[in-house]
DNA sequence: GTCTATACGTCGATAGAC
DNA sequence: GTCTATCGACGTATAGAC
């Protein structure tokens, strides 16, 4: 795209009032979605809650399905400032932390996991690009942990880095979900048990 | 329940076609649903696909969402007519055959993320129960086959099983999805991992 | 640019005809 | 037992007020 002018012509006007209005929104959503649960979420439901019509909605985020990721995307980054991550803190020990946060909000877990069923559909590419760079991105920064884990001789060394983050994020992500669906199942006893699987003996 | 009438009141009339042709319907449904995923998954769509109306499942069904919950619940009852399995198979030896197994009717595991991302929400009673029955289940029949493990000297015998079955559905399923979104992705090492990781030393 | 009003087509559910 | 007809709610798209 030549010709560029050198003013660019996005921040022209009222843009300013634009993405702070937008941020808004999402701030009111997030809420919306931690107290009841990803039910209930139409875009008709959700506008009546943030107080604007759901064209308004529409005008903002383009549709539903990346109002929804946007939602969830904002959530995790709000979120993100927590207490400062030790990056030698084991990896299973950040999933249980990671778990421990979302026992209290469990409308966004719910949410996360309508945005991972609906990635794995054909014909849903907000929904496909968020679920995908997530799970690659997480498996990058969990396999890096792992080799200074296994550096530090906390891990086993003679264990695959990518094979461990891998296990980690499905384990965590399979107990949170028999977790929400039975609270007697054993979540946090079965982190336990792979972290003291992956333990160096 | 008491007082069982010895002429079961149900099979009047022409009751026993009415079987058949839901049966007839399962199974037409399950050949859509394993071909193209449960994307497009109107009972307007199915409807047609299957040859009646809509109105038509809403009566052999009821709603919706029990429709997809007996779908797959009948898929898995004629997957299950497999060749009859070993009870010492490793618990994670019998999920990695699954996977292999799922791995040829991608929609079906389309269609049982749809429904436990389904259970978790509040107000889909039938896809709740569908998937708190499957995960005891399951949980119960894996702790069993581990104790067997255990006493054959296959797992190690110091784990609790029950946290052990846990474990391994959560990392069977997790990693399911993660292969779904990104072929790359470890499944079946993550899952040879961790079958090392639990057997005897 | 921001946002409302409005309309379109499809959805799940249901009532009633046959 | 299966259909047609209809209902209210949905996501999306667009025209135009400001």
């Amino acid at each position: 795209m030549p010709d560029e002018s050198p003013n660019p012509p996005q921040p022209r006007g009222s843009y300013a009032k634009g993405v702070a209005r937008r941020q808004e929104i999402l701030d009111r959503a997030i809420e919306v979605f931690a107290q009841r649960g990803s039910d209930r979420t139409s875009m008709r439901a959700i506008a009546k809650e943030v107080g604007v019509t759901h064209a308004a909605l529409a005008h903002y985020f383009g549709s539903l399905e990346e109002l929804l990721v946007e939602v969830y995307r904002e959530s995790e980054r709000q979120g993100g400032a927590r207490p400062p991550v030790n990056p030698e803190e084991t990896p299973v020990e950040m999933m249980r932390r990671s778990a421990e946060v979302n026992r209290e909000v469990v409308g966004l877990v719910q949410l996360y996991s309508t945005l991972v069923a609906t990635a794995l559909e054909d014909g849903h590419p907000a929904a496909h690009e968020f679920a995908t760079t997530r799970f690659a991105g997480l498996r990058q920064d969990l396999a890096a942990r792992v080799r200074l884990n296994q550096q530090a001789g906390r891990i086993r060394a003679d264990l695959d880095p990518e094979a461990i983050a891998a296990l980690v994020i499905a384990a965590s992500d399979g107990l949170q979900t028999q977790w929400l669906l039975d609270s007697d199942a054993p979540q946090d006893a079965a982190l336990l048990l792979l972290e003291q699987l992956l333990s160096r003996p």
